[in-house]
DNA sequence: ACAAAAGTGTTAATCTTACACCCATGG
DNA sequence: CCATGGGTGTAAGATTAACACTTTTGT
């Protein structure tokens, strides 16, 4: 490596971004924030922010949600390492690194790398606002990835900076992951039923799983769910057991998704 | 989010790491290379740099990975995006972003945040410095693992730096990755036997694995191997036919490790 | 001839799939 | 009573795991 004083130029700047993911109505859907100020003012952008000079990455991510979403995230207790490893759980929550992203165009003001995370949190009431003014929603997230270049409609805008290649990133990431992990529960609140469950499967995968051999799939893995005891007719129909997220987080043989 | 001006804080240094795997000898092996200056001066480290101010991460990663191997590693073409979806190729061998690692307290000199990136590279010639005096070695990875704090022996003082934690979430990428893709391909050389590339899943699992199983399965997967035309018999024994990396790299249904 | 590695065949156990069928509730 | 979802049973097909057996080289 040919000798290199970081000191003798500009900076960087590092940012975290958000991808924060939620099944609401049968649809995947994202959290967006409507930026307040140039560049991209009025689009809608992923939530995110500086990281502070004394901050852990994963630290300034559960401050942002925190922020953004009133999710509950204290900072890990005390992370000797600074590692991506190991999820991080935060009022039910799932945390964990995404990627991160660095090209030295993507932010038209300065050299900013953004160190990208992916949140998976059951369905929450509406967003609220952080403290300042700006606006947010959860939005399905194909209407976020079909922004259409050049249109001047807020709705219909594309995502500000590479937010849409991130929130692809992490879409991709939470459909490839619920199929060998128990993450899935993730989306769901404390209790569920073997059918909420199935429906977050479809919703994220978008198809349909047959209810009688996934029943048969989830409730024959051991340690993946444990009978919470009571039961609920949420859903109209026979009522239905509740399970709490057992603790066992690799699921094998994998659950299969079907081909689209 | 409280408005923030990183302007008005100490800037942040960004590097990138890298995992350079490959398998010598039946053993998971990793480049190392000697720290010629302080800080943990003497001790052994991956690779790595930091990233230059007009320079995609990418780019950086494949810059280092040239000076430190010799691997031919032209940037991306023209990308258009800058995120890390998507492996890219350089001279056979596999290179992918790994993680983030950002502690503050990682390096005591300043804050650094440092992008790590995996390649898999088939067995190298024996690694060059790169353009200063530094010495490189290939490793094996549960050698590097294993270093034990509070040592002065050079060879088994443990990583410099949070490099340990890098190497070891790189191993495990590697080993869960080869599990469902074609990516152990990229240990192997461009032609390559069906037994070289299990010992390969030997060699990253450590694990023996069925030869008469493994044939069939590999051979049985459309599009993962392509017959080269050749035979060979590097191994002694009867002569086995030659195949390249097919264009499939998914592997359905995974190759599955077995229990420890 | 023998050792060593490459391949093929076969069988039992397991897992997936697709479906028939029954259960418990609300309207 | 009947629509709706929950949950169990079963049989056909696919896949894996284990291992017997043949093929083709080098020594």
């Amino acid at each position: 490596m040919a000798p290199y004083d970081p000191s003798a130029h500009p900076p960087f700047a590092v940012t975290v971004d958000l991808v924060v993911l939620t099944v609401r109505r049968h649809t995947l859907c994202a959290l967006a924030v409507r930026r307040g100020e140039p560049p991209y003012q009025g689009r809608w952008a992923l939530p995110g922010g500086f990281v502070r000079p004394d901050e852990d990455l994963m630290e300034a991510a559960c401050r942002e949600l925190a922020e953004e979403t009133g999710l509950r995230a204290q900072p890990p207790a005390s992370t000797a390492a600074a590692g991506p490893s190991g999820p991080y759980g935060t009022d039910g929550a799932h945390l964990e690194q995404l990627a991160t992203y660095g090209d030295p165009k993507r932010d038209p003001r300065m050299r900013v790398v953004s160190v990208a995370y992916l949140v998976l949190a059951p369905d929450l009431p509406a967003p609220r606002a952080g403290g300042d003014a700006r606006s947010a929603r959860w939005a399905p997230v194909t209407d976020l990835l079909r922004g259409e270049e050049g249109t001047d409609d807020e709705q219909r805008a594309p995502l500000a900076f590479d937010h849409a290649l991130i929130l692809a990133d992490g879409v991709e990431r939470a459909r490839s992951k619920i199929e060998y992990s128990s993450l899935a529960t993730a989306f769901c609140p404390s209790e569920f039923t073997v059918g909420e469950l199935r429906r977050v499967y479809e919703a994220v995968w978008g198809v349909a799983l047959d209810p009688r051999n996934f029943h048969r799939k989830v409730t024959g893995t051991p340690g993946f769910l444990v009978p919470a005891g009571g039961t609920t007719t949420r859903q109209g129909g026979r009522p239905a057991q509740l399970f709490r997220a057992g603790g066992a987080t690799l699921l094998n043989p994998p659950m299969l998704r079907p081909e689209v």
